[in-house]
DNA sequence: TTGAAAGCGCTAACAG
DNA sequence: CTGTTAGCGCTTTCAA
C-alpha cells in the first residue's frame, strides 16, 4: 500500500520546496510567486492527485474548517428531534452554506459526560451553532470558549454568544391578535415547555400581550404546554374538542397537526367550529387539511444566516456581538374563520 | 491568552514523560504502568483540564474518529431532502450510535467539484455512510478508497462496498399482493425516479412481480414516477382521482400524503373509493388521515446498523464484505378496503 | 516500568 | 522570488 501523496512529493515533482507548494496552495498574498512556478506546482498537484491533509493543517493553524452544529434531542444522550421538519430544513441550509465556503459540519447531540466545549476544543472547531434551548449549565462552559458560538432560537443572555432570532414574542402577539381581530375571545395556546429564555416562552408572552391589549383575561385552562410534538398537539386537540374555545394558537406546525387530528377525532371541524393558527410554516403547514394559516418564519434564511455569521466570525471578517432579527409575517390559508360576535 | 494544555504540560505536572501520559490516556494493554503512575497522571489531567488534540492524533494515526455521512440532496450542490422525515430519523440513529462510541459524524451533501473520496481522505475519515442512490461516477472514485464505505438503500454492485438494505423488491411485492388479495386488480404505483439499482426500482419490480403472479398485466398508465416528494404524490393523486384505479401502492410515506391530498381534492374518499398502501412507516403514516396501511421498515434499526457496521469495520473488529438485510412487515391501518369482485 | 526521540504533513518565520 | 527549518501535539519504537 503506497504512502499518501504529501506536500513533499509535490515539491519533488515540481522541483521546488515544500514551502513554495504551500504558498501556492494557500495562495498567500504576502508571497510573490512566478506565474510559471505556480503553474508548475499546480501541474504536479494534478498529476499526483495531491489532497491536503486537514489534520496536519488543523494541527498547525488550530483551525479545522469545521463547524459544530448542535440540535435538540428528545432527551440528553438520545436521538434528535427530527420528527419536526423545522430542524431538517434548518440543518440543510446550514450545511449548504458551509459547504459552499469550504467548511464541513459536524453534527451532534449532547452528551452527559462531556461539555460541548471539550468536543469543540478537541476537534479544533472553527465555530459552533447551537439550535434551541438547553439547560443553563450547558451554556456555562461555552462562555469560556475562544470559539465563536451562535445561538439560534434561544434567548440566553450572555454577551459572549451571538444570536439569531425572529421576534418570537411579536409572532405570538401577531397570531393571537389575528384571531382577536376576527372576533375570537376564547383563545387557547398549545405550546412546548415554557423554558425561560426559550422561544415557546416568548411566543406565549406575545399571546398574553395580545390578550391583555384586548382586555381578555388569561385563562390557564386554555394553556396546553408540553413537548413540541405531534402527540402533545393531539392530546391538546382532544381536550379542546370538549371545550368551548373558538380558536387556538398552536406555536409550531408539528403541534398544529396534532391539534387538527385531535379536533377532528372529537368531531370538531376546522375552521368552522374552531379556528387554528400555527407557527413556522414548514411544508407540513400547507399540505395538511385544512392548510394552516400561520406565522411564517423563513427557516432557510435562518440557517443561511447562522452559517454565514459563524463563518465570518471565525475568519475574523465580522467582529463584535451579532444579534440578528429576521422578519416574520402571517400567511393566510384556510384554518381561521371570522366569528360573528 | 494562555496556550492550550498539552500532553507536555500534563507530563510535567505528573512528573513523567509525555510517552507515559500517552500510554495512560490510550491505556495501552501492551504497556505496563504502575497503578500509582496512572493515578498521578489522571490527577494531572483532571487538574489541568487536559483535552486531547484530535488533529494531532489524526495526523499520527491517520484516523479521525469521524464518520462521513452523505444524504441525498434536491440536486447536486443544493440542500438536503429533509422534507422526507425518513432521512431525519435515519440520521438521528446514526449520530446517536456514533456518539456513544466516541465518534462524531460529518454530514454533507455532494459537491460538483470534489469527489467524496477527496473529502474523506483530506479529513482522514474512518468510514463513510452513503444514503440513497447517486450517479455511477459518484461511486467510481470511492471504489479506490482505503476507507470502509457502507451503502444504505442502494443496490450498486461492487464487492468493495458494504450494504445495508431491506428487501425492497419483496416489500413492493407484499404491498401489491396485499391489495390483490383484497380484490383489487387495477392498481397504480406512485414512486420516485426508477434509477437502476435504486430502491424505487426494486419496489417497482416487486409490484410487477405481484401483478404477474396474479395474472394482471402491467399498465403503464398506472405508473406515476417522479421525485420522491409531496408534490409528485399530489400530482399523481390528482390524476388518479380522474381514473378508475381502485388502489394505489405509493412507495414512500411522503408520496402517500400527496396522493391522499390529490385524491381528496378530486372528491375521492380513501379507502372507500380507492385504497392506498404506503411504504416506510415514518410518523407521517400514522398521523395522516386516514392512517396509512404500510410496509414498515425499521428506520432506526437501519441507522443503528449502518453506524455499528461502519465502526466495527473501521476498527477492524469486523472483516469481509457485509451485506445486511433487515426485515419488513405490513402494518394494517385504515387506508385499504376490501373490494368485492 | 518508563523515557528519549523520531516522525506524522503542514505552515510561516526568516534567510538568502 | 524561493528555500530552510522549527515547530504544531501526539504516538510509538527502541533503549534503558
Amino acid at each position: 500500500m503506497k504512502r499518501r501523496i504529501g506536500l513533499k512529493d509535490v515539491a519533488l515533482e515540481a522541483g521546488v520546496s515544500t514551502a513554495t507548494v504551500s504558498y501556492v496552495i494557500n495562495n498567500k498574498p504576502s508571497q510573490t510567486l512566478t506565474p510559471e512556478t505556480i503553474e508548475r506546482v499546480n501541474a504536479a498537484i494534478r498529476k499526483l492527485g495531491y489532497v491536503p491533509n486537514m489534520a496536519a493543517r488543523a494541527l498547525v493553524n488550530n483551525k479545522s474548517k469545521m463547524i459544530g452544529v448542535v440540535i435538540p434531542q428528545t432527551e440528553p444522550g438520545k436521538e434528535f428531534v427530527f420528527s419536526n421538519p423545522f430542524y431538517g430544513e434548518l440543518l440543510s441550509a446550514i450545511e449548504l452554506v458551509a459547504r459552499q465556503n469550504g467548511y464541513h459540519i459536524m453534527l451532534s447531540g449532547t452528551n452527559a459526560d462531556q461539555t460541548y466545549l471539550e468536543i469543540a476544543s478537541t476537534r479544533s472547531l472553527d465555530g459552533i451553532i447551537i439550535v434551541g434551548m438547553y439547560t443553563a449549565d450547558y451554556y456555562e462552559a461555552l462562555t469560556k470558549s475562544q470559539i465563536p458560538v451562535v445561538l439560534v432560537d434561544s434567548y440566553v443572555q450572555d454577551s459572549f454568544f451571538h444570536e439569531i432570532h425572529i421576534d418570537d414574542r411579536q409572532g405570538g402577539y401577531l397570531a393571537t391578535k389575528y384571531l382577536i381581530d376576527r372576533g375570537h375571545r376564547k383563545i387557547a395556546n398549545v405550546t412546548g415547555i415554557l423554558k425561560e429564555n426559550g422561544v415557546n416562552e416568548q411566543r406565549f408572552q406575545g399571546y398574553r400581550d395580545a390578550l391583555t391589549e384586548a382586555g381578555i383575561s388569561f385563562d390557564s385552562n386554555l394553556l396546553f404546554n408540553g413537548t413540541v410534538s405531534y402527540d402533545h398537539g393531539l392530546q391538546a386537540g382532544l381536550q379542546l374538542g370538549a371545550q368551548d374555545a373558538t380558536a387556538v394558537f398552536s406555536s409550531a406546525d408539528i403541534l398544529s397537526l396534532g391539534v387538527l387530528k385531535g379536533l377532528k377525532t372529537k368531531g370538531r371541524s376546522v375552521p368552522h367550529d374552531i379556528s387554528v393558527i400555527s407557527f413556522d410554516d414548514t411544508w407540513l403547514a400547507c399540505t395538511c387539511d385544512p392548510p394552516l394559516t400561520v406565522v411564517r418564519q423563513d427557516i432557510e434564511r435562518k440557517g443561511i444566516t447562522a452559517a454565514e455569521v459563524i463563518i465570518s466570525l471565525s475568519t475574523g471578517t465580522l467582529k463584535g456581538k451579532q444579534k440578528i432579527m429576521l422578519p416574520i409575517h402571517i400567511v393566510e390559508r384556510e384554518s381561521v374563520q371570522r366569528r360573528d360576535v
